[in-house]
DNA sequence: GATTTTGTAACAAGACAAGTGACATGAGCC
DNA sequence: GGCTCATGTCACTTGTCTTGTTACAAAATC
């Protein structure tokens, strides 16, 4: 576990969906993920509160995608999971007293704050449907029997 | 300790010691920083294998700069704390056999990479001579006396 | 009413930086 | 030589956050 892949796993979830027609129950979902549907249905909690996918209970119940791919950036998968923090390193006090600390977190805040920026820039120029896209690609490109997914 | 912050951490050290003359001990620098000398001495170990800064035993002993501030960059520094990781997210599988997956990666890691390059790139263009500049333009525009820090 | 499936709470595991105590090593001072 | 100061390093704990897991209530379908 070491880093969240909240995000990377939520877009394979949901590019996966879009090739089902039937609901994806949090079972068949973890097993995909290889994890547990508990964690499952924790990450797609945010996507549901944001409108992007459905959940139904009972029988023939479990996730459906509301919206086409098409219509969905990567980041708004990363601002529905909850804007995560993107950054693993950061000042090691946030409002200090002293001068030189505080030029220094200027520093570092503003070359973070740049490449976040282009970070989130690049996740919201592209949508899952170029991404699905790219996979049919290779799915064509080679045999479909070296397609291995457990889905 | 939401974050790494060696790094600002040890930015912050590295100007305090140019402007004082005697080697400081970890100690001091601990008091400095909120920490611990022992903190200091691991995190400092990187820095002294670097040749960016020597540490001595003995009466007297302690840390002193061995470079001018002008020629280090934030990157050599981050790079001699043994280039700690920038994201915070990234992939469930790195090598993964499902194409969808693949495919969300390779976006992912793009973006990524890219998002990585422009931070190194900010942080190799900034030597630590200039936020101490700025930190001496703060000084002397406020009040010598707004000035606090335990060093 | 039984079964399926989500929703959610509660808690353990794993990873990693940071905090802490103990002790050996080496350098200077008397 | 012996004392003291300071680093070097090991071992262990703490804090934090995502994940993993168990348990159980709530709702929908058969």
């Amino acid at each position: 576990m070491r880093n969240d892949s909240r995000l990377s796993r939520m877009l394979h979830v949901l590019i996966h969906m879009d090739r089902h027609q039937n609901a994806a129950t949090s079972e068949m979902i973890a097993k995909m993920l290889n994890t547990n549907p508990v964690v499952v249905r924790r990450t797609m909690a945010g996507l549901r509160d944001q409108g992007y996918v459905r959940s139904e209970k009972g029988h023939g119940g479990g996730w459906t995608l509301v919206r086409p791919l098409s219509e969905m950036t990567l980041l708004d998968v990363y601002n529905a999971l909850g804007e995560p923090h993107v950054f693993a390193i950061g000042p090691a006090d946030d409002q200090p007293k002293c001068l030189v600390e505080q030029a220094v977190n200027n520093a570092l805040a503003d070359a973070m704050k740049e490449a976040e920026a282009l970070l989130l820039r690049r996740l919201g120029n592209v949508t899952l449907e170029e991404i699905a896209a790219e996979f049919e690609a290779k799915l064509t490109a080679r045999s479909a029997a070296a397609y291995s997914c457990a889905s």
